[in-house]
DNA sequence: GAGAGTGATGTCTGCAACTGTCATCACAGC
DNA sequence: GCTGTGATGACAGTTGCAGACATCACTCTC
């Protein structure tokens, strides 16, 4: 497994090392895939055996966080509502992204933002992940079209925590974050009155 | 403006068509820009001064819908808590939507949905339409996190409900299925058991 | 009504994002 | 020592897209 020996090791993440570094300084666009194999000490080729295109580098725990979500869905308990259960989730991936630094998470979400193809691709993860999280409803006997919908406002209320978290207003816990960010959709979708 | 004379009128909408037609046929990766163009009696160089991206041929209207949701949630009166208030553009939306013929949206939405490219290109637009309704919302004097919240909710309902609506298993209204999507949310939002 | 825009188009050229294919070479197992 | 395997490099090719410039019907102006 471990190429130990002929070659670096961990060659994916040094790209993922040198992209965020590069995208940083330059900016996406005026970022070659070449440049950042480069950086990393490998050619253009190897980029592209790792990482399906070049947005892909940045979002390389994704499947993990994934997974993370599913688990935490569907380790809820059965007493647990729809909107419940996706919250045991979304705890989930709190506890996972909240472990990394935030400045790095900072620096990540900085270049995501700052580019409309990056912010499409996140988009298309997080969509993802809704459709993995309204299968596992599914299996938990919640009908269409609720589980479909408990998973897409799950997933928005991960990005929009996400976005507080990164954001320069909001130090708090991320999980803390998330969990307000639940009781705010909560609190909306009841209001009647303006 | 009209140039009628020295070229075929309505370039653009002939690339669309054009464009609509190819995809269908053998899919988007397989149809190259420069073959829309032919079909459409034009060059591949002016497909690209008509669309952005090889994309954007099929999200004409977008800007238009966005419009009209933002008119929508901005004319909601002043009593409408901000969910509903987005439910008002969400009616706009449909209004709008619902005029095309069924199966024109439909064979438009099965192209989308058989291809990733596409499908991340639509969650960026309805992203956008979000982030313009959130602010109309905040022009509203909704709070943070309150306006992101009810507007980014009420574009994944869109985004389910045409989804339903699109799908073989609801021939009913748009504006119905619209409303009804929103109506679950609502339920779902307060469900605690399930 | 001739001459100067103007706007939509074509042509030509070039870069960068990918992809297929074959060669290489350290290491692993036999 | 021989052979297989996996990660990499080298090279060539297609396509998405963009810049620069030419063209030419139509329009506006004097």
């Amino acid at each position: 497994m471990g190429n130990v020996g002929r070659w670096q090791p961990d060659s994916r993440g040094r790209l993922q090392e040198a992209a965020l570094v590069l995208f940083a300084e330059r900016g996406f666009d005026q970022t070659t895939a070449a440049e950042i194999a480069a950086r990393a000490g490998l050619t253009e080729r190897t980029f592209f055996r790792h990482f399906a295109d070049k947005r892909e580098v940045l979002f390389g725990g994704s499947d993990l966080l994934k997974d993370r979500i599913v688990s935490g869905v569907s380790g809820a308990p059965a007493s647990d509502g729809p909107l419940d259960a996706v919250a045991r989730g979304l705890d989930a991936a709190a506890a996972m992204l909240g472990q990394f630094r935030r400045d790095l998470s900072r620096k990540r979400q900085a270049v995501i933002s700052a580019n409309p193809e990056l912010r499409e691709r996140e988009l298309a993860k997080i969509a993802d992940y809704a459709a993995a999280v309204a299968a596992v409803l599914r299996d938990r006997d919640v009908g269409e079209p609720q589980a479909t919908i408990a998973a897409e406002a799950g997933m928005t209320l991960l990005r929009v925590a996400l976005e507080r978290w990164g954001s320069a207003y909001d130090d708090r816990d991320l999980t803390t974050t998330m969990r307000d960010t639940i009781t705010e959709l909560r609190a909306v979708a009841v209001a009647v009155d303006g």
